[in-house]
DNA sequence: AACCTTGCCGCAAACGATTGTTGTTAGTAA
DNA sequence: TTACTAACAACAATCGTTTGCGGCAAGGTT
């Protein structure tokens, strides 16, 4: 069975397509006699407006794109949690599109997103973008973007970031404010922007500390399994006091090396992490942790990029670069001193 | 910038907008020198087809609606990048909408599909959802749907699950054969008919094995921190020698318990679980299970829900109910003798 | 020379909805 | 009676593409 479209109901009734559009809008020029008997066929008739056919008048469409490298780690999902029900809420309606951290990905999905007529993008880049240029197809058409999570730089889009250098010197100090003198770290792809960011504020603090800075007190991993190993080399081989983990990803491979080598934490070794905030109240022992909240990044993106569409409608200014740093609380549980 | 559309390129080189059209569709009518030219052209042009226009010309969009009750839990994120992938592949798009567990979202989330002229439904149902009433809307329409996961037994809508009952049946089993004689289960929202699925064949293998079968040995909770404070007054009232966890969410929650008790896994106790597959490994001791692979549900359904639409354009019988039973491995870990 | 192909391309309708303009009717005021 | 104004509703263009049909010119066949 077809769709029933205005002009059904325009045929079933005897007057115009347009009358019908406008009963329905609620436009003056229409009696409220027939707005009611419009409105209730179109009950009857269950009439549901096509999409495709406002996205083509409108020329644009009540979607937010969402381009994100992977869609199953710990974070992301809290991340697309958070904006789902922001957008929801507005009426908006989500397109989420992972590029496996590829570029050539990437750029796909940005032309699919531009093909959709999307109202803006929300994306976190790959681990092998190093320049925006594929952008230029949205800012041309005066798409908004917002760069989330995993930015690049001195761009010129906006950003929602947390201070990935500022909270993993933090990291350190707590680890040296609690005791701990030999520190070592296990950090993401080592191709990630953040994986950079977070290693400078590791080794700055380290050096400011006067502590051992060396390479082979640091590890770049992939998953958590070479997170388990890797880690369970480094302890192996420096006899740590401190521990700092970059993700959930490489705490959940960290903690059984840690029982495995039967290390006491926190008596002999301190453990510290960033989190999305679930999965540290569950390890043995509770892991202290800088709360990188996904689900408030999520809304507070949503939020964001839903502003500058409505300011971009009226015409007002919205392409002012804002790069919105996220702050991060530190929870402290059992794992430091 | 607006976008330029095949009309811009007909003015351009000053032919119509048909000749335009076949052209980048290659139709015989065109002669192969002006197909270069305006493809040529188009590209320098930086010529993007409509995708609105064309789902409003077409009646029928490239995208499938995926509706879930979250996206937060172990398990469905594994299930997205399945279907993800299978989809982007096909030149398909992905429409993702949570219902919070909420009947009246699924409503809501079934009719913007529904705006949405999508292709395909592939819906996960809502804990509230005890009949598919809701449903017609896209049956009339002859949108495909397929139910995955969270089914709703007896249903006219073909489906992708893995048998729970069995699965649990199994599980029990297996605790049995490795010597424990006193199990007790940790289920999720006991209003889920997955949870009453596994309920049941969790409790029908203790009556078969001739094991205690009661109230005071099963606990249905409602998420990970729920979790751990039931199973640890399950064990200090039961002290039990077997346990049956029913995911990766209720794992994570039940270990600490066990933890907290310094229950010894597995000479004291047994314990086996249904996962995903990446938890149990990360886990101390490293836990049993049924393997539930999300990606693979993913992935299966991408192809299905395409295969129903290919065979529903090519006007080839589609609306048989096909009941996809997935089978699920059993990994043995540490936790079980 | 009259007639047919064949190759190439344009015209116009259609998809479903919105909206500026125009037209009709009834009612009111002069 | 005439003129004017609401009030109401239809017409038609428009968004970007596709596609059936018709047209025209060049070349081939009798």
């Amino acid at each position: 069975m077809k769709k029933t479209t205005i002009k059904d109901i325009a045929t079933k009734l005897g007057v115009s397509a347009s009358t019908i559009s406008r009963a329905l809008s609620d436009h003056p020029d229409i009696s409220d006699d027939l707005k009611i008997k419009i409105k209730e066929t179109a009950r009857l008739m269950k009439y549901r407006p096509s999409t495709a056919a406002l996205n083509l008048k409108r020329g644009t469409n009540k979607t937010i794109a969402l381009i994100l490298p992977e869609v199953t780690s710990f974070f992301y999902p809290s991340v697309i949690h958070g904006i789902e029900n922001v957008l929801h809420a507005q009426g908006f309606t989500l397109l989420i599109l992972t590029t496996d951290d590829s570029l050539e990905r990437e750029i796909e999905n940005i032309d699919i997103a531009y093909d959709h007529d999307v109202a803006g993008v929300l994306l976190a880049l790959s681990k092998e973008t190093s320049n925006l240029e594929h952008l230029s197809i949205l800012n041309e058409s005066s798409i908004p973007v917002l760069l989330i999570d995993k930015v690049i730089e001195g761009s010129e889009y906006s950003s929602i970031t947390i201070d990935d250098y500022r909270v993993s010197y933090q990291m350190v100090q707590h680890l040296y404010k609690s005791g701990c003198r030999n520190i070592i770290g296990v950090f993401g792809k080592a191709s990630l922007t953040i994986s950079h960011q977070r290693f400078k504020g590791f080794s700055q603090a380290l050096s400011d500390l006067g502590l051992e800075n060396s390479e082979s007190h640091v590890q770049f991993v992939n998953n958590s399994e070479e997170a388990r190993q890797k880690t369970l080399a480094l302890l192996k081989s420096t006899f740590p006091d401190g521990l700092y983990l970059m993700t959930d990803e490489i705490m959940l491979g960290a903690m059984p090396a840690i029982a495995e080598m039967n290390i006491k934490v926190p008596d002999q070794l301190g453990v510290i992490a960033i989190s999305d905030g679930l999965l540290p109240h569950f390890m043995i022992p509770k892991i202290s942790h800088m709360k990188h909240d996904g689900h408030e990044l999520g809304s507070l993106s949503a939020q964001k990029i839903i502003q500058y569409i409505n300011a971009r409608n009226n015409n007002l200014m919205w392409r002012n670069v804002e790069n919105v740093v996220m702050n991060t609380m530190i929870v402290l549980l059992e794992s430091t001193k």
